[in-house]
DNA sequence: ACCTGAACACCGTTCAAGT
DNA sequence: ACCTGAACACCGTTCAAGT
């Protein structure tokens, strides 16, 4: 009896009607495990031990390690907390952008399991609408507005996906040290632009830091990066 | 005799003065397994039996896995051909940003690797220092230059990442079937915006497609967004 | 240094069996 | 329908041993 535990574990329907799992209760659980120990300690038989069931019970309720992963996303995503519709359409993208990256944030974690993955709208389509109906409201219509919806998604997304990408090793302090001992010693002829600015570039640019956003988060770059896409928006328009 | 094979695999040191594997050899096997039947299928011990090897060997070239997975994101960066300096800075970025897309869509499979980890620069810095280069010649300079740096490479990065993030499963046509049919039948009242486009946004748009970029590649949307990209930095400017 | 051969601890998934 | 208990095929990694 590893797996059981307290609960009175014994083979068949619990005596109760209700079931003692639910899906539910399951993709919480997982992202809980997620939160805290990362993806890789995701696995069934740590949820299992968790939920004081076995592994089979755990596959039984949530499906697929796959399909679990992609329900642990979309519960990231419904914490997302929408701007209500608004005629300023600049000023909608620029508070959506600012939201998506704090809800990524609260997760960080899970971004780069969203960022290999499809995501599919959450049941309803209210995030794609949304975007949508504020981009409509902005002037875009037809095949621009798509495009203009495409921009936003993909950017918004797409930047902060890689803002948190994973580090490559938390105990791997080798690789960490050599960047920062390369960058310090930077060819000026062969790199004269980046020695010329290794000091506002180093760990505060992407491919020249050596931690990810979760710990070191990019925070004027992010204003700017958002303000270059309302602003080439506009000028698309 | 598992894993040996007509190389006539035998313990110890091979006959020759010359190893049998290199590390090179090794990563860009990987490489040619992820193309072929995607990142699933690349394990040690089927990267042992392509190479003639035992898993060990691999190990012993490659490092750990993430090491590997690592080393096959940087085979693929170096795949990109930068373009050379240039005065029109503008220019620059817009055929950077193509050539970045070419490079991975010639490996979709490596794409969302790349997306979960911090990408390192290949060795030297020729990356970031061509695109820190181009962007300073347009004007950009101390921590704007940093902020339009990382708007360039986030967004552009970010947004193929988006593209090529990996389909659910290629057996699984549930969901899509079930996707394309929501889509169809999507609410007049609760997603007006979304109901009124949904010929044009099918399987076109994030959130709302059932295909990745490697079978479906969102060309004009891309091209937009590049736009975007480049017309904002230039009003930010 | 380079590789074998075998082992270790772990993983996702399946499945008959119970209630 | 819900869960147990055990099994199956596989995985990344380690390591003594050979040359």
């Amino acid at each position: 009896v590893a797996g059981g535990q307290g609960r009175g574990a014994r083979p068949g329907r619990p005596a109760a009607g209700e079931p003692a799992l639910t899906r539910d209760l399951v993709v919480r659980t997982a992202l809980d495990v997620v939160d805290r120990d990362g993806v890789r300690a995701l696995t069934t038989r740590r949820l299992a031990t968790e939920l004081g069931c076995y592994p089979a019970a755990v596959q039984h309720h949530a499906g697929t390690k796959d399909e679990l992963l992609t329900a642990v996303s979309d519960e990231v995503l419904d914490g997302l907390r929408l701007p209500g519709p608004t005629s300023d359409w600049k000023n909608w993208v620029r508070t959506f952008a600012r939201e998506v990256r704090r809800a990524l944030h609260a997760h960080p974690n899970v971004a780069p399991v969203m960022a290999a993955q499809v995501s599919v709208a959450t049941g309803d389509f209210g995030l794609s609408e949304a975007i949508l109906a504020a981009l409509a409201a902005g002037g875009f219509e037809g095949e621009r507005l798509v495009d203009a919806y495409n921009a936003v998604v993909g950017f918004v997304f797409g930047w902060v996906f890689a803002e948190l990408a994973a580090e490559p090793d938390p105990s791997d302090t080798d690789w960490s040290d050599h960047l920062r001992h390369a960058l310090t010693h930077v060819s000026t002829e062969r790199a004269p632009t980046l020695a010329g600015n290794v000091d506002v570039l180093s760990n505060k640019a992407f491919m020249l830091r050596w931690q990810s956003g979760r710990s070191r988060p990019l925070d004027r770059s992010f204003d700017f990066a958002v303000d270059v896409l309302v602003g080439g928006l506009e000028a698309a328009r």
